[in-house]
DNA sequence: ATAAGTATGTTGGAATTCCAACGAAAGAGG
DNA sequence: CCTCTTTCGTTGGAATTCCAACATACTTAT
């Protein structure tokens, strides 16, 4: 329980809100823990959701599966962030995606309206959080508006080209890793895997990057 | 000046706000109209901003382009809707994209922080308005995950199919109107127009769906 | 009414992707 | 060490898209 507590002391959630106060916070949303086993499914495509979680350990994805059987990855969610906070607030019957550990997980879940509404106690982090809550959910979609310019484009070689670049940026350097194998890659740029494979190998043979697993360098 | 109050009573931001208050909320948060030309830009990709606006007549889009001249259509606004909020909460630098007046349109500009601060003139609207503001914020992100719902789709034939499917639901029936030309609906769904429109021929052909101009019918 | 400009439908060939299948390489487990 | 499973690269043919070009409405301005 000590490293999960560091790990939300440095969510972005609760930035501004005193470590010392964290475990009082906590217990006034009265969040809890849940553990999940590796391919589980966390939210399932259709239902209602009035709370949000908070990965502490593993992975969780955001997915979505159409009845032909392509999966499209939408985001890939890491230890400190959240997930299903913007379907939460939304209001929204049925959710559009399905949300899936990819990894042993410990998840944390918190329902959405004890963290908006001031609570009875009069304690005064709701403010922050709301505000915080602001923030992170106008970051993701901003990064929705990222996966967009790449997805947008109109062949597997420029989608490519535009995803490692920004990951190259994100990086702050040439060499880097993605958190993808092959197949989830093509899933989340909605391409064919064995064409992507294709058009890596021709990028490689045309001198534009150097690739090793998962690791990659633009040239 | 009197049909503008309309439409900020009845727009989302404004929920809970009684009428009466809403000039001295406006004034407290030192907004402005601004009058746009058709094809005229409103924020430019790469400049900063930390402002947002509310179309009070007219409509925008937002767009990016990329160097071969591509056009993608990211979102279109309508009177009573924000844009440009999720960029300025995120506190971004430079603006991936470009939003212009795809008509001419008056806009209300609101700076972001005004609005989430609480005023020292302790108005109270600002823990509502922030509220609504997560709401907003919320909802856009949902629209964007149904969007790429649309653009996920790997076939012309199947992303016009998913795109008008959802039209039809938000219509409520099967016969409805598209908001966009040929040449952009190919930009919102990121494909080549001449090869839509041969796909609209051939779906006609196909006895899937009848249309005249923007007036769809799924059959 | 005429002319110019814009939007839409159509078509043919080049380029690209999709799909299925296969084999090689890498790991996992016994 | 061997087997089983998963991942990854490759390939060939079918299907689709892209691109450029052109013809036909439909609009707008003069």
């Amino acid at each position: 329980m000590k490293n999960k507590l560091d790990i939300l002391k440095s969510a972005a959630l609760f930035t501004g809100i005193e470590p010392s106060q964290l475990e009082a916070l906590l217990s006034c949303l009265s969040a809890n823990v849940v553990r999940y086993e590796k391919g589980q499914t966390v939210f399932c495509s259709g239902e209602t959701i009035d709370r949000f979680g908070i990965v502490l350990s593993g992975e969780v994805q955001v997915i979505q599966d159409d009845y032909y059987g392509n999966r499209s990855i939408l985001a890939q969610i890491g230890a400190g962030n959240l997930f299903g906070e913007s379907f939460a607030y939304a209001e929204i019957k049925a959710l559009p995606v399905s949300v899936i550990a990819t990894m042993e997980s410990e998840l944390l879940f918190i329902d959405c309206r004890r963290l908006a509404a001031p609570c009875t106690k009069a304690c005064g982090f709701h403010s922050r959080l709301i505000q915080n809550m602001l923030h992170i959910v106008s970051r993701k979609n901003v990064s929705l508006t990222q996966k967009m310019e790449v997805t947008s484009k109109r062949t597997t070689r420029e989608k490519l080209l535009a995803y490692l670049s920004t990951e190259a940026k994100k990086a702050g350097g040439n060499c880097f890793s993605i958190p993808f194998n092959r197949q989830e890659l093509a899933d989340y740029l909605f391409v064919e895997r064995s064409a992507m494979s294709a058009e890596l190998s021709k990028l490689r043979d045309d001198g534009v990057l150097s690739v090793h697993k998962n690791e990659f360098e633009l040239l």
